[in-house]
DNA sequence: CCAGATGATGTGTGATCACAATTGTCGGCC
DNA sequence: GGCCGACAATTGTGATCACACATCATCTGG
């Protein structure tokens, strides 16, 4: 099971409080879809597994149900990660086909040289992953490409905005991801991404975003409409 | 000062759990801006003013924060009501001019007789608190009018982007609107949206909406290039 | 052999205590 | 009279305990 291996998440000696440690551990599993949905989790379980009393854990859980990325069932009140309905999906993929190419428009008439030369090997290394049918591989590297590209738009609510989305659609993703394999992965917009952001072109990059995004949420929004019926 | 009345922000003899109520009067207070920007808090403190343990003050705090709603001082570690910048106030306007303009148009083809009803109760409190002078009572009822449509929408994560931007807004909003006074408060776009929603004409909403923010943010704007000087 | 009651376990929630760090406040000194 | 240093109060963080409730296992009675 996926949550014995939730203590690598921890970044080891940082001066940070615990519950950011615990709280930056939890992100980082669910954006990676480590949670498939519906998972159910207990605050105990939780804390033995990262090796912390269960204080801190409560604290990165509210924050975690404040985003949508984890919830408290209704019923019973116990903790889980959420199910994407058709409905919520919709909306999500709406919300990211806003936020992230304005995050890329922003980014790109900041463009640095340096930049461009990291995004190049984001994605070499995705490719790498792609062809090795690695799915996993594919997911982290895809997902340190785009947040590259968002944090250089020096704009935190935005870029707190694409985040939260993430960690909503990672565990989901990664279960569609999976039942597709990698051949069928969406061909990705990154090279039209990377020439915009090489000659600071706002708005091609926002399209390019835009396309990226919307191909990949077209896929999950097929499977959840095929998981309905 | 403002914290002392915070417990009338307590809803009373509900059966939902102390953090979740601590949660929802704090959230209440910020959106109408009982809190100017810069305020510091402190979680002893409001657990008294709200008559509970420190406990579960905490983890409302905690999920407040993570709206972005508090904020802790990276020096002190200590509690505070954000202030804003000109650049992250802009994004808070591009934001709100997206989602709230998308959730009226959501609700338009869903409207019904008696939410027309609703909301024309709401703009008349409206109106009348703003020939009386009362900008906290302007800033609630433009809170329930606006919410009340976004509501209509049933668009959950919609619905929560927009509750958290103003989440953000609110201090903020009126420290500028007491300035102001409320014969400069921009004359609101209500009643097109009205109509809009009798007619259940989705794209009228959406101008509507998006025209009535736009003017908001612009006061909002200007007041902080004018106090950056 | 199976159904229903009963105890054991695990759950989130809240209270209380301990601790290190920061802030605020007095008193005394120059 | 104004500044500085020691002491007290307050802060957020984490750990631990208690409790009500839900879930699950076991055992008993038919």
């Amino acid at each position: 099971m996926a949550v014995e291996a939730l203590s690598s998440y921890l970044s080891k000696g940082d001066d940070a409080s615990y519950h950011d440690q615990v709280y930056d551990a939890l992100a980082e599993a669910l954006t990676e879809g480590v949670f498939p949905p519906g998972q159910s989790v207990s605050l105990r379980t939780l804390a033995g597994r990262l090796n912390v009393s269960p204080m801190p854990v409560r604290e990165a859980v509210r924050r975690l149900i404040a985003e949508k990325a984890l919830e408290l069932q209704p019923s019973n009140k116990r903790l889980r990660v959420p199910s994407l309905s058709e409905d919520r999906l919709h909306q999500l993929a709406k919300a990211r086909s806003w936020v992230e190419p304005e995050l890329a428009a922003i980014a790109a008439v900041r463009a640095t040289p340096e930049l461009v030369d990291i995004l190049k090997e984001e994605d070499d290394t995705l490719m790498v992953a792609l062809s090795k049918g690695d799915v996993e591989g594919y997911m982290k590297a895809n997902h340190a490409f785009h947040f590259q590209v968002y944090k250089a738009a020096h704009a935190d609510l935005f870029y707190d905005m694409a985040r939260t989305l993430w960690l909503q659609t990672g565990p989901f993703m990664r279960v569609v991801f999976n039942k597709l394999g990698t051949v069928q992965l969406p061909r990705d917009h990154h090279q039209e991404l990377i020439g915009a952001f090489a000659a600071r072109d706002a708005e091609t990059a926002r399209k390019a975003m835009a396309e990226d995004i919307e191909e990949g949420m077209d896929l999950m929004l097929e499977a959840v409409k095929f998981q309905a019926a």
